[in-house]
DNA sequence: GCAAACAAGTCAACATAACTGACGTAAATT
DNA sequence: AATTTACGTCAGTTATGTTGACTTGTTTGC
């Protein structure tokens, strides 16, 4: 209740402190997110260490599994990290028998990305952890809460970005928030 | 309201495919999750390199700002990081006068830390980069996309945490979805 | 057909943010 | 008085990112 700093001299008080708790609702939220993926990737973390791997291999992994033939570029799109720092956990992945290469057929250059039997086994392993967690997760939500914070997520990202993202997860069903748009509603 | 996935004639096959569907939408979650929190913190990663800092610095700036008199202890519970990690970003903080240091009345071994003004500025700065984008994607996941986000952002936290989360972000309504409790139903 | 652009790999040096382990110091608790 | 607690610090290591420069094939545009 103590007023903040300047802003708003002549405003009425009670206008300033309902934007100051709409303010606090959305620091909460980024607090939220900081905290809820501090945990979704622990879970992970603990299996990677056995196996001598970190996050950085997890990711890599992950969107190879889950889109077998993607080509090194794609995966610098997706992780948004210089080639050097791929390449070394990808080396590192290809040298252990998680993932395998084979040039492209229409582009020799491109060298598309697989993962081995081995590999899947792996991020099948490391997913089922976090699935397990978010399935709880948006049960403990409760209904649409699942549909809901998909949507907000994918607000979050970087509009630039959306199109590629949303063709890469390929969901099922629409969560086209084009920004400026007017909302979807399936409230029943 | 279109029946989901071919709405189970027969019992193996189809049973099948409703769990891999599942599956696949909790891990649209996960990446989800992932590009969101990646883009999340693209914003204030810009702003605090000209001052030659980095997420850490702005994790430890952020959580005392928001908290003022929080303990050494407790920025080690919230960041889950070791002593001496925190000690060196929290040093350059301080060196750099944005935090400052007391003595606890009660008990003088501990070190309340505060922001000073300088603290503030680029505190406040550094959230408002942050709330624009969060309120950006509230706005486009709809009404009631919120909450249902909070929720299930809180849900995500391990369970032994949530407390103490909760008790540090002080959310202006309950969403105390205790995992195996019947769910609150706000659906107006 | 050849030069330019492109996909990818690689070498070297570096920055940051985490880690472990060990030890010190002052204050509170038992 | 002894122990525990809160915090600080020294030293070394690891994981993951960075920039810049260079190479090797391969495709493409003129």
């Amino acid at each position: 209740m103590r007023p903040r700093n300047g802003a708003a001299k002549d405003a009425a008080p009670a206008l300033q402190a309902v934007a100051e708790a709409e303010r606090d609702r959305l620091i909460a939220c980024a607090e939220l997110l900081f905290f809820a993926y501090r945990d979704f990737t622990s879970d992970a973390d603990k299996v990677l260490e056995q196996y001598g791997f970190g996050r950085a291999h997890h990711r890599v992994l992950h969107f190879v599994n889950r889109n077998p033939g993607l080509r090194v570029a794609d995966l610098l799109h997706i992780l948004q990290i210089t080639k050097q720092s791929l390449a070394r956990v990808l080396k590192q992945l290809i040298d252990e028998g998680f993932i395998t290469q084979r040039s492209g057929r229409e582009d020799r250059r491109q060298r598309l990305l697989f993962v081995t039997p081995k590999g899947t086994r792996l991020a099948d392993k490391l997913a089922s952890l976090q699935i397990r967690r978010i399935e709880h997760a948006i049960h403990a939500a409760g209904p649409g809460a699942d549909d809901a914070a998909k949507r907000f997520l994918f607000a979050m990202i970087a509009p630039k970005d959306r199109d590629r993202v949303h063709a890469l997860i390929r969901l099922p069903e629409a969560l086209d928030t084009t920004e400026h748009l007017e909302q979807p509603q399936e409230r029943t």
